[in-house]
Order: structure tokens, then C-alpha cells, then sequence
DNA sequence: GGAATTTAGTTAACATGGTTAACTGAATTC
DNA sequence: GAATTCAGTTAACCATGTTAACTAAATTCC
């Protein structure tokens, strides 16, 4: 019962199955690792925001509207409360003036890198438990998904990942 | 470059690698997972609470408060809207009768299942192009996870390197 | 070169979901 | 049986999402 079972309408191959635990995992791994966010001050959309600026580098609105799939208002209200609070500065693009760079300040990654300290730590806490032979699985298996991410298949219309 | 950096502070064993892996594969797959979700017509709360009332059975009110871990007014608003769309309906505890008891319909059931077996699908697709050999050590590593659900550390406090 | 169009971003009006505080009514305690 | 506790709702408010309409800069095109 550790696992829900497949969707009706599914085959029940290896590759289904996978896919279905990967998803109930992830679920409950990410609810779980939420629950310590409260302590940066931050809700999860200027978290997520805040997170692409710092780890993909400077962005434009449109840009990180994309990414954060939302709309371009809705990033602009974000990016407002997020240069309120010193995490994220603007500087007008010098070549296409109506372009707005958005950089995550000093602050604002700090803010961030100590936020997914706290999520990876916690997480870490939670799998303490396993063994040796089970983290060597964990750790084959994590490579081999953190590697699939790079040639993801784009065969569907999905736009862009993100991080957080 | 396919995975993030271990967060400043942590120390850079298996188990904090591991821990951290799984939160960036399960934020990105989750994020592309959500996109077929829009079919349903629900948002992800309504979702979310709906899924709970499929796979978990009836519930009253403040158990889905505290398993959603949201207020029992939000509970409130969203069994309103999903009543109100033949999803999920109530009754009244017969013995105490301050209780209500919601149950997902036929229908909630149906949205609820075909909703989930477009993420799995959705997500096997995003992994059809892995070897035999890589699956059959997802397959494992998502054994250890599934089992390890049952039994997790309700994690005290972690040490606050103190922010800014 | 200048009008028309496209593009980036903002503002406005509105819907939804989150919160806390205050209320109603049923069950429990004393 | 009065006081308290408990389950759920209502109200007032804040944050975030949307679409439509706007401003201003860049680009197209005659």
C-alpha cells in the first residue's frame, strides 16, 4: 500500500509503473520539503521566482513569465513585492529599452540558497534511515533521472522547466 | 550541469547528493506533469482535495484541513465549489452530528482517475527512452521509496545557521 | 522618413484561494 | 443544567491568477 495504484487505463509495464511511483513520490516528497519554506518569509511563487534568477542567471519578464508559466502581470506584481524586499533588482536593457533585466540581489540569493538548505536538509533528515546498499540504488537511479532532464523529449508543446 | 549544486552549508555526502537530486527531479517533474491537468477543469487545490477524498476515502472537514494543511475555511470554500460541480458530496455524521462526512461521487471518482492516468502517462512518455537496464534501477529505487513512506522521521528542528 | 504594426511591460477589473477572528450549534464537562 | 469545548461556517482581508486595455519602444513597410 506504499504505492497508489495505476490509473485505470494505463498498461501495467515497468515503464507505467515507474512513472506512477516517480509521480506519488514526488508528491509527498515536495509537500513535505514545503513545510520549511515558511521560515524564508517567502510564498512559493516568489520562492519559484526568486529561484530561476538565481540559478539561471538574470531574466526579463517575459522571460520569467514563460518560465514560470503564468501570466506577464502576474510576474510583474511578483517582481514588484520581490524589489520591495531588496531580493531582486531591475536594470532597463541598454539596447531594447523596453526590456527590463531582473537580477536577484546579494540578499536575495542568500535568501534562497539558505531556503534550499533547509528543503535538502530536511529532505536528507527524512532518508536517514536507509542503508548503505539502498542509498547506492538511490544514487544510480538520481543520476540516471538527473541526467534524462538535459534530452527530455520535446515531443510535446511544454515549454519550459524551471527550476522550483 | 544536469543537476543543482549542493546547497552551501551541506556536506557533500551520497546522502545529502541523494536528497538533493530528488528535490530537483521532483520540482521539474511535477511542474511538466501539472500541464495535462488543465483537461480536468480544476485548479490544483480543488485537485488535490479531490484525489484525497479517491484515495483515502471520506473525510470530515478537518481531517482534510490538517491533511491538506490549510485552514478549515479554505476547506470550507473549496467542498462548496466541488459539491456544487457533483465532484464530492456530504452527510451528516449521524452520532455526532457537528461532523460531516464528504465522499468524492461517481463522477469526482472518474474526473479524479482519468486526471491522474494523463500525468502518469504524461510522465512515461517523458521517460520512454530509457534502457532496459536504467528502468529496472528506477524500478528499484522507486521500491525503496514507495517503502520508505510508511515509516518517515518527523524531523525535529535543524540547526538555523542564522540568516540576514 | 513617417505611418502602421509588433513587442515589452504595466495598469485595471475581476475570480479564486489563503488567512484570522467572530459566530452558530452540537457534544462534553463539571 | 451551566460552562466549556469542538466542528463547521461566515466575514473581512491579503496574495496571486486571469484577461483586456493601455503606454512606449522597436520594427516593418511604403
Amino acid at each position: 500500500m506504499s504505492s497508489a495504484p495505476i490509473p485505470a487505463g494505463l498498461p501495467d509495464t515497468d515503464l507505467v509503473r515507474v512513472a506512477n511511483r516517480l509521480h506519488s513520490i514526488s508528491i509527498r516528497l515536495l509537500r513535505r520539503a514545503r513545510t520549511v519554506d515558511r521560515e524564508t518569509g517567502l510564498g512559493p511563487e516568489r520562492l519559484s521566482l526568486l529561484s530561476v534568477l538565481v540559478f539561471a542567471g538574470p531574466q526579463t519578464m517575459s522571460d520569467l513569465a514563460r518560465m514560470e508559466m503564468v501570466s506577464r502581470p502576474a510576474i510583474t506584481r511578483i517582481v514588484k513585492s520581490l524589489e520591495a524586499a531588496r531580493l531582486v533588482d531591475r536594470e532597463t536593457d541598454s539596447v531594447d529599452r523596453r526590456r527590463v533585466r531582473l537580477r536577484a540581489t546579494a540578499k536575495g540569493r542568500r535568501v534562497m540558497e539558505r531556503g534550499r538548505a533547509r528543503r535538502v536538509a530536511y529532505i536528507a533528515a527524512d532518508l536517514g534511515d536507509l542503508s548503505k546498499q539502498e542509498l547506492a540504488t538511490l544514487l544510480g537511479a538520481t543520476e540516471i533521472l538527473a541526467e534524462h532532464e538535459g534530452h527530455a523529449t520535446p515531443s510535446r508543446r511544454d515549454p519550459d522547466p524551471g527550476e522550483a
